[in-house]
DNA sequence: GCACCCCATCGACGGATGTCGATGGTCAGA
DNA sequence: TCTGACCATCGACATCCGTCGATGGGGTGC
C-alpha cells in the first residue's frame, strides 16, 4: 500500500506537459489540476540537495553525471543520492540513460525554461528582458 | 522550540535578497548555503494551495485580497489559508497590510520573475526569449 | 567462476508539513 | 458597551519526506 511505486503511480507528468500550457501563473488563474501537477515540479526543486544535484549536472562536462559523480559533491549516501535523482527523474526534469554499470543523469532541454515562463510574469519580462 | 515565531525566526530572506546573487542555477554550481536559501524559496510554491493562492492575489483587482476573499476559492478552513499566506510571506514572495480589520496580501513586485531568472538557461533565453 | 564496483530498492526512523477546530485579540458599528 | 466580523495563533493529528544501512541485481575484469 505504502509504495506500490510502478509506472502506474507516476505522478508528476506523463505526457508532454511542457508546463501547464503557456502563460504565468499570475497571467490567468490556476486551477486546482493545474495547480497540483505544477506544485509537484517545484517541489521536486523545493529542496536544497536536489537543487544541488541539477546544479552539479549542468555544471558537469556533457552535462551528465553518473551516482558516483556525485555523492561526494552533495556530501549525502548513496542511496539517498539515487533517491532525490529519482525525484528529479519523475518531475521530468532529469532523464536517466543506463551504459554499462553506470547510470548518467542529464538535464531535460527546456524543462527549467518552462517552469520560468510560469513564474514570468509581464512586467518582469518587459522589464527584465 | 516549536514555534517562537518572531522576527528572529524568518527562514528564507530577511536582507535584500533579490535571488541568489544573479546567474542561472544551471550556470553556475549553487553552494550549500544558497541551495537551502533558494530551496526555501521554491518549496513556497512547490504546494498545489499556495501556487493556487499566487494566482489567486494576482488575479485580484489591485492585486491585492483578504484572507475572507480566499478562504472560498481555495476550498480550505481559515486557518489553514493565513498559515499558507503566512509561509508565502516568510519565502519574500507576498506582502502583509493591515487596514482595520483586515489583511491585506499582494504579491511581492519582481519575486516571481528572480526566481524565473534563476531557472532560464542561457539556451532558453536566447531561444525562449 | 569469482571478486569487485555501480546502483536501485527496501525497511525503518525522525522530523517536517498540511489540515483542522478552538481560542483570543482587534476593530467597526449599533 | 455590546455584538459581530476578520484574522493570527495554538494544539493536535495524520501524513509526507529526507536520510541511512542493508540487501540484491547487474555488469566488468581478473
Amino acid at each position: 500500500m505504502d509504495l506500490i511505486a510502478d509506472p502506474a503511480t507516476v505522478p508528476v507528468g506523463d505526457p508532454e506537459a511542457g508546463a501547464a500550457c503557456c502563460a504565468s501563473i499570475v497571467d490567468e488563474t490556476v486551477g486546482v489540476e493545474d495547480a497540483v501537477r505544477l506544485a509537484a515540479r517545484f517541489k521536486a526543486i523545493g529542496e536544497p540537495t536536489r537543487l544541488r544535484l541539477l546544479s552539479l549536472v549542468a555544471a558537469t562536462e556533457g552535462q551528465e553525471a553518473c551516482v558516483c559523480d556525485l555523492t561526494e559533491p552533495v556530501g549525502l549516501a548513496q542511496a539517498t543520492v539515487s533517491h532525490h535523482l529519482k525525484v528529479l527523474v519523475e518531475a521530468g526534469l532529469m532523464t536517466r540513460s543506463r551504459r554499462g554499470t553506470w547510470s548518467f543523469y542529464q538535464l531535460v532541454p527546456g524543462a527549467l525554461d518552462d517552469l520560468a515562463a510560469l513564474l514570468a510574469t509581464p512586467a518582469g519580462a518587459a522589464a527584465g528582458r
